[in-house]
RNA sequence: GCACCGCUAGCUCAAUUGGCAGAGCAGCUGACUCUUAAUCAGCGGGUUGUAGGUUCAAGUCCUACGCGGUGUACCA
């Protein structure tokens, strides 16, 4: 190969000053990784090169090696589903042109056969015979099909000696050769590549394929749902000038035509709100959601959101609403209200879900009497004897979030909703209408993760702009996921909000709940770190 | 953010106390008209994540950086 050559890291690497850009940004320690802005062809693996020694080959000789059309009349599962049943040895006299990835080829002198598939699981077998096509034909068969190439086929639909389901090939042409050879079919491709090249996933993976169609069926569940019950589905804006509605620190970027700081959104909250203002009594939107901090297994910088709002529901009527959308979601997806995790075990969400109650069952599990007004001591004391670690400025609600996270999450057994949170985590929530120190919210947990959260939302403007104003506090003493003072929604409720309910629910959550798979699963492109060099 | 572990051929992985960098699949050449991860014979393929250091000698030891994983902290 090219022995000798510079090697791709000094081509790719930093030479000479970075960009304007990236040097403003390194000055607020933001460190941009440098990207080529060439491509010079070095290194090339030999099993690259070979194949683009085939895709020549094909030109030279005035064939195509990407066609624009293809004469196909039928596709795989659907020749699979029609004559899948057959025994051994038949032949149906049905001429079919199909195409499919190669993803098995076995080559026996005068007879081939590649296995050709749609991705989705089905595949079906390609005869490649001398008495069919000619000598030309099949050495070429064999000189220029390679693992992974698409391959267009027409012929005839039998099965093999074997029994395999096959076309008996007359003739056959690329439809579009593969550069880069397939992983292994045998073993499983690292965890990083697949997330990474997710499209190599796909083909190697029919599940890969089936989480797409899993999510693509979960949020049109979700919709019909909704729309069913009289919800308009809206949509607000990604691109805001104050980020607001939950407590995040959101990205930063900028308008040059505005010569403004904008935010990418942390929540659709206070927008549907506006709406709900306007007469929009039933809304909707399912969207993403930007939020710039950690990522693990059950969090990730952007993730789909459901936020819904009704005019007129309380946090009770949202959390059997809530409760609905996810069975129907799951009957969709599944057919059942039991769903079977990837692991095999069964999860039960039928029913009418059990409901408790925040300071209720923390005070049993620690077998001490708390209320929203127990002392900050005793909460601390409490902190130290679990081993919970604080920060000495978090509110005591924080204390009692956490404590309870600690003591009683782990004891669900099913869905289960938690009731009634403290008042000072929950800026934009309507105080309890008979108990102090608490607002009507809920937290749904699924699996041991929160799935989806519900509200009595708090419409007098008058408390609200108390509470925002005490956001805002803490934000200029440097609490960064502090909300801001946003006037022209306090503007708004000013015009009155009707009483309402309201609910976030995780998407990809959902998901993970349906499937029992990590986030960065049911996500078809996560977003990762960029690869210095891409091999 | 901190700690630990990992990064070796296209893919998945080996390589004893520092001592010739290997296997399977994939690839190339040849044989084979019913194969199923086809089989058989032969042959190529590596800047061991990047940059530096120690050493007669580094995949292995040291430093920095990159990416990933796990734990922990902070946080939806």
């Amino acid at each position: 190969m090219n022995g000798g050559q510079r090697s791709r890291h000094q081509l790719v690497g930093g030479r000479g000053k970075p960009p304007l850009e990236s040097r403003r940004l390194a000055k607020n320690g933001i460190h941009l990784i440098t990207l080529p802005t060439v491509t010079d062809a070095v290194d090339i693996p030999e099993q690259v090169q070979i194949r683009m020694d085939k895709r020549a080959e094909l030109l030279k000789r005035g064939l195509q090696a990407y066609p624009v059309t293809l004469p196909i009349d039928t596709t795989i599962s659907a020749v699979r589903a029609e004559y899948g049943h057959l025994e051994a040895e038949q032949s149906t006299g049905v001429m079919v042109g199909i195409a499919g990835r190669v993803i098995f080829s076995r080559n026996t002198g005068k007879l081939c056969f590649a296995t050709l598939t749609a991705g989705n699981g089905d595949s079906i077998q390609a005869m490649v015979s001398l008495a069919e096509v000619g000598e030309d034909s099949l050495a070429d068969w064999k000189a220029l099909v390679d693992l992974g190439d698409y391959i267009f086929v027409h012929g005839e639909v039998i099965t093999s000696k074997r029994g395999e389901l096959s076309v008996m090939v007359n003739t056959w042409q690329m439809a579009a050769k593969a550069l880069r050879p397939l992983p292994v079919a045998h073993k499983d491709m690292s965890e990083e590549s697949r997330v990474r090249q997710r499209y190599v996933d796909l083909i190697m993976r029919p599940q890969a394929q089936e989480m797409a169609r899993t999510r693509v069926k979960t949020v049109a569940a979700l919709r019909r749902s909704l729309e069913s019950r009289d919800y308009l589905e809206i949509e607000t804006p990604m691109l805001q000038t104050q980020p607001g509605g939950a407590t995040a620190r959101p990205f930063i970027t900028s308008s040059n035509a505005f010569g403004i700081e904008l935010f990418l959104r942390v929540a659709p909250e206070l927008f549907l709100k506006r709406a709900v203002v306007g007469g929009l009594e039933r809304v909707f939107e399912i969207n993403r959601n930007f939020r710039n901090e950690g990522s693990d297994s059950t969090h990730s910088p952007e993730f789909a959101m459901l936020e819904f709002y009704q005019a007129f529901a309380d946090y009770q009527v949202m959390a059997t609403v809530t409760r609905e959308l996810i069975q129907e979601a799951a009957l969709a997806v599944t057919g059942s209200l039991t769903v079977t995790h990837f692991d095999g075990s069964e999860h039960d969400l039928s029913g009418v879900w059990p409901q408790i109650d925040l300071y209720g069952e923390l005070s049993k599990a620690v077998n001490h009497e708390i209320t929203p007004s127990t002392l900050r001591q005793t909460l601390e004391e409490l902190c130290q004897v679990a081993d919970i670690k604080y920060s000495p400025s978090a509110v005591n609600g924080k204390l009692v979030e956490e404590l309870f996270e600690h003591h009683v999450i782990s004891t669900f057994s099913g869905p289960t909703f938690v009731m009634h949170f403290p008042v000072d985590t929950s800026p934009l929530t309507r105080d309890h209408r008979d108990r102090k120190g608490v607002v009507e919210k809920w937290d749904l947990y699924v699996d041991g993760f929160e799935l989806a959260t519900g509200y009595s939302e708090l419409v007098d403007p008058v408390i609200q702009r108390e509470r925002l104003i005490e956001q805002a506090k803490l934000g200029s003493k440097g609490d960064k996921e502090a909300m801001t003072l946003d006037e022209d929604f306090l503007r708004a409720l000013e015009h009155g909000m009707p009483p309402s309910g309201g609910v976030g629910l995780g998407v990809d959550r959902l998901l993970m709940a349906l499937t029992g798979l990590g986030i960065r699963e049911t996500v078809l492109f996560p977003l990762v770190k960029p690869e210095r060099d891409v091999p």
